[in-house]
DNA sequence: TACCGTTATAGCTTTGGGTTATAAGTACCT
DNA sequence: AGGTACTTATAACCCAAAGCTATAACGGTA
């Protein structure tokens, strides 16, 4: 068995199966990869590959466990190169992080530009999608870091750093009746318009649906969408009013749109940033955390290093010790 | 990086720094070796040794962590071999417990007997020490399984199966004064003689020191052994009233010796069997743990492979459900 | 200083991973 | 059926590198 083999086999099952593909990403000939696998299956005594022919057709029940024993191996071998590489004081490398898109938009430009200053030679991958997919990209793909909201129990292999707590705010059109109220918002003033948010089965957002229903409440939701700027679209064009975090309520919308800011009315959500407990840390890892999440001191970062469990790290964080993000100030109607 | 470099530098670790011994343990040659090794700290750009001139005096921070990761990668390469030999149906193969004496001078024996006439080609390594040394073996020695007592916190990495509870039993020469009693046996009678018991530190053995001191009184503790057959000598030899464990209360001393039970005063302790959550069990090994605990079902046995944390296990098994294993009942002489 | 135990270096052999060229399957289309 | 496109397997060759033997170099010790 060589850490080659294993890595080829690897490449072919995160290429669909096509050991040509693979041999193609690893920069290395297709006959290469077939001999390697067929000697990595001789020396084990098993088939990994379901054959259909010439052609890889599936992964057997053994194939499967040994892909999955092959990942550990391969991410450790990376955690010692990491490790090897920050002893060098090396100051290449690259930062992967999954998220949503609210913090792609709004929360991580500035982060970014910030990190990339400090250490411009590293390279940066934002991977984008939905909280399964972030979880699914953490297991398969080398990701460093996924920062959400919620769904703890999608990310059970992470160690999550709770880093700020938001509220949600609304959006409506300039001008619009709801900014002339004289007193604070409430669930059913929203309630008697259309109303247009995050699309609900959306990692525990659900918990919106379930504030109007506490009241008694049947919300008319119009529209959802998994994006505040396609949610802000369809405020603009006047299909209702918008519900959205308050981080995306941008002082750029102020021309058209004006926010009212809806703390109270929704449970706070609290977003973290998270990554693998048995993933080496390299030094600007670690300064990415401090940026993402400036609250948390170095003595935390190392406490939560040594935790095993999340719930050690919880412990260390008071919720309501969070700094919580509100909207654009400017353009904010204060709540009463 | 090779796994052959990761083998190497592990062989160097596990021989104290030796490279020609640990050459000569991987049947090659010195040079070998020691070219691997500069390969792989050339290719790290670090040092994993400290030198002392040409030999190697130390092990450096970075080692120390490249050491622990390469123990992860050479431990999922023998999963990876151990689940394919189990599906090739292979017969072949190795059993490591390490375990106290009592378990293998009283325990192990018959379960090994049953173990090899099932499996007559696995052969079996029985590693015996202390319950530090076993924690020790499990995490730097390719043990299996380790069968312990009691001393949870020292085996935070395995998954622990409760197996059997026991009392503790105490050894007299034949005819002594405790043998006429004629209601229970009480611990202000033990206090009255001479102790010879189990070396007090020794995984929470302590319980017993404790169970006096709830009384008030203070036991005469003469001599201390952690081996219950060493205990036994020194009582046949009248220096005292041993305190065993029951199942090293054996028929084969009857001649000299005679027990009485001392069921209720002490606490009950727990024996359990254990092994590493990330360890693929091959089918002799199911087998084992069954012959070990046969009280666990199969259906128990998936649910803890399964299982991510030792409380999903103990909540599986009502400590009051576990069999209690006894001394020799011929030769004991019923409390009360 | 001589000797023992150890590691490093040099030079040679051999293994085996990689390459190209090509055969041989399979699927899909006409 | 036959042709085409895409895939994997096989064969023969090349060459880097892992391993070997022999020996030098170093450190500790008597």
């Amino acid at each position: 068995m060589k850490l080659q083999q294993l890595k080829y086999l690897l490449a072919i099952v995160d290429n669909g199966l096509n050991i040509t593909a693979a041999a193609e990403r690893m920069y290395t000939s297709q006959p290469g990869v077939s001999k390697q696998l067929k000697l990595l299956e001789e020396e084990l005594g098993l088939q990994l590959f379901v054959r259909k022919g010439k052609s890889l057709d599936g992964i057997t029940a053994a194939g499967h466990q040994v892909i999955d024993r092959a990942r550990v191996i391969m991410r450790e071998t990376e955690n010692i190169r990491s490790l090897a590489a920050d002893y060098y004081q090396e100051e290449e490398g690259a930062l992967s992080i999954a998220t949503t898109h609210t913090q792609a938009r709004y929360v991580l430009p500035d982060i970014i530009a910030e990190f990339r200053k400090r250490f411009p030679k590293i390279g940066l991958n934002l991977h984008q999608g939905t909280s399964e997919q972030i979880a699914d990209m953490i297991t398969n793909n080398n990701i460093d870091f996924a920062i959400a909201t919620g769904s703890k129990e999608l990310f059970a292999g992470l160690m999550l750093v709770p880093s700020y707590r938001w509220d949600r705010a609304v959006v409506v059109p300039k001008g619009h009746e709801l900014t002339r109220l004289d007193r604070k918002l409430t669930l059913q003033d929203l309630a008697r318009y259309p109303l247009v948010t995050y699309v609900f089965s959306f990692g525990g957002q659900s918990s919106l649906k379930r504030a109007f229903e506490n009241e008694g409440l049947e919300p008319d939701v119009v529209f959802t969408a998994r994006d505040a700027d396609v949610i802000k679209t369809y405020v603009r064009m006047g299909m209702g009013v918008g519900i959205v975090a308050s981080m995306a309520a941008d002082c750029a919308d102020q021309k058209e749109l004006q926010v009212i800011g809806a703390e109270g009315l929704f449970p706070r959500s609290t977003t973290w940033i998270g990554f693998r407990k048995d993933a080496v840390l390299r030094r600007y890892m670690f300064e990415f955390v401090k940026l993402f999440a400036p609250h948390v001191t170095t003595s935390q970062l190392e406490e939560i290093r040594r935790a095993t469990t999340q719930d050690e790290i919880d412990g260390l964080f008071e919720q309501n010790e969070l700094p919580v993000r509100g909207a654009c100030v400017d353009s904010i109607i204060k709540a009463a």
